[in-house]
RNA sequence: GGGCCCGUAGCUCAGCCCGGUAGAGCAGGCGGCUCUUAACCGCAAGGUCAGGGGUUCGAAUCCCCUCGGGCCCGCCA
């Protein structure tokens, strides 16, 4: 035995052993004209039980999942992508020698390919009676339990693929994921936006207040952050004079991971030059539709998704941000309080954000005190205060104001837009005001940013969306781990 | 950052309160069985009880520390 090894791997290296020494290959390199399992599947159900059709043969591949010996007869389950299907052993169709050969060197978690044709059972389970029988790949480590699976919440992040290959539920939800995304992509195709990918790696975190990660280049000899947001970059394409564009891709903050939060997550965010936040959020009203109906096309029979897909069908709440903060908290004239005041108002119902906060992040927090938690469905906050929102312009018609809207799910936000900001010396003057009144929370100052505007940015909106959030929401995850294939965990 | 909880065989879990030889099922080994499907029956095997320290005649069990994880709160516009 190796120093890792345990005993059930070492019988089976000892299977592996056995096999080469017969001139038998255990990791062979191809396994040609496979079918999916569910056209054998198909083809025995028209079979009367206990019968098989000698008409037509089937190549079948994939992983064993349980092996139930009788005796002269032995029967597989072996689950491919389309699903699972019983492969039945026979002494006397496959000889004595072989078929004792065969039991003895196969265990649950081989990678197989059978050859055989479609039978039913007496029992009428639908099956492959196998003529011959081919390992394509011998498992050494064998796999979770076959009935409980794997349980441990932190194997299954850790090691995702046991998940995946014990839990037909976990590559589900792995598809439907991968089906959301590409009608988000579709959508936006759709509607003529250009998708773009822009840099990961940038001297200067922008786009949002949050911790960026930090690391270094060789190549510069210095310090270099992982992007924060897409914003900027993106509206920098807009001065360049692309008119649609969007970009779906990561987005990393050096910050606690939870339920809701992971440090890195994937945003989409889209720009639309001659457009206001009215055009954009028809757009995502239109995309929320679209994703509504494919997960419920995907998984019809899924009350959560059926729930999840029921909350983002419009027509959704609008809620006025200051009107609303007003009302549920009773205190009027938001909008002419002082820092100072706001930040004891803050205090008051508990906030314990940094003394020297901004006034929009005091806003924001007696926000998500008094509003947020009344959300039982999709809701369109709107028309925030200026001080929460340094890229956004100013409300057309409401002073104090500006032409934003943020997209609520019961219990955490799903998106943000704008009209975005356009006059390069407001920006400029906005980004100042943050960075006078307060330090490290603030946006970056993105000197570069401010000196494009000024070659002239078309009056613009954009949205930027949580993809991983959204999914939660229309599956009905409880956890953004559900929904992140490799969520960021400690080196062991 | 604070509080609570968890870590026992490859996997799923008992045992911990109230200290006294470390258990079961699955998977694996050997034997039996020609229609099972969490197959079944019999036999044998499998352990750094997360790691370290302490209390005790004796610690998986009680205490302390460390590591990893979970949940809640805080922070993260």
């Amino acid at each position: 035995m190796t120093a890792d090894e345990t005993p059930l791997e070492h019988e089976r290296r000892a299977k592996v052993a056995r096999l080469r020494a017969d001139g038998r290959e255990p990791y062979p390199w191809d396994f040609r004209d496979r079918v999916p399992s569910d056209r054998v599947r198909s083809a025995s159900a028209a079979l009367a039980p206990g019968t098989s059709d000698a008409g037509q043969t089937f190549r079948v591949a994939g992983r064993l999942k349980a092996v139930r010996e009788h005796g002269q007869t032995a029967f597989a389950d072996l689950e491919d992508g389309a699903g699972r299907i019983q492969l039945l052993l026979r002494a006397d169709e496959l000889g004595e020698g072989p078929y004792r050969a065969w039991l003895s060197d196969l265990d649950p978690g081989d990678l197989v390919g059978a050859e055989g044709r479609a039978s039913r059972t007496r029992r009428g389970e639908p099956s492959l009676e196998v003529r011959e029988l081919t390992l394509l790949a011998k498992a050494i480590s064998p796999p979770p339990e076959k009935y409980h699976g794997l349980q441990d919440l932190e194997e299954r992040i850790r090691r995702r693929y046991l998940e995946l290959l014990a839990s037909p539920e976990s590559r589900e939800r792995l598809r439907v994921r991968s089906e959301l995304v590409r009608e988000m992509r579709r959508y936006l195709d759709g509607a003529g936006f250009w998708e773009v990918e822009t840099a990961i790696l940038v001297p200067v975190a922008s786009g949002a207040a949050a911790a960026p990660f930090v690391t270094r280049s060789n190549y510069l000899d210095g310090e270099v952050r992982l992007r924060i947001s897409l914003e900027l970059p993106l509206k920098r394409l807009l001065v360049g004079g692309v008119e649609r564009v969007y970009e779906l891709a990561k987005a990393f903050r050096n910050e606690d991971l939870d339920s809701t939060h992971s440090p890195e997550f994937t945003e989409l965010e889209a720009y639309w030059a001659y457009a206001d936040y009215h055009d954009m959020r028809r757009l995502v009203e239109g995309l929320f539709v679209r994703l509504a109906d494919r997960v419920e096309e995907l998984r019809p029979d899924d009350p959560a998704v059926r729930q999840g897909a029921a909350l983002f069908r419009p027509p959704f709440p609008t809620v006025d941000f200051v009107e609303a903060l007003e009302r549920a908290s009773g205190t009027s004239d938001v909008l002419s309080k002082s820092r100072d005041e706001l930040r004891d108002l803050a205090r008051a119902v508990g906030s314990t954000v940094p003394e020297n906060s901004s006034t929009g992040t005091f806003l924001d927090k007696l926000f998500e005190h008094y509003v947020e938690p009344t959300f039982d469905r999709i809701t369109f906050v709107v028309d925030h205060p200026v001080a929460t929102t340094p890229l956004a312009k100013r409300h057309r018609s409401k002073p104090g104001r500006v032409e934003r809207f943020e997209i609520f799910a019961p219990g955490y936000e799903l998106g943000n837009a704008y009209t975005e900001l356009n006059d390069p010396d407001e920006q400029e003057r906005r980004f100042r005001e943050q960075l006078g009144e307060r330090g490290d929370d603030t946006y970056a100052y993105d000197g570069d940013f401010v000196r494009a505007l000024r070659f002239g940015l078309p009056p613009t909106a954009g949205v930027g969306l949580g993809v991983d959030r959204i999914v939660m929401a229309l599956t009905g995850a409880a956890s953004i781990k559900d929904v992140i294939l490799y969520p960021l965990v400690r080196a062991r």
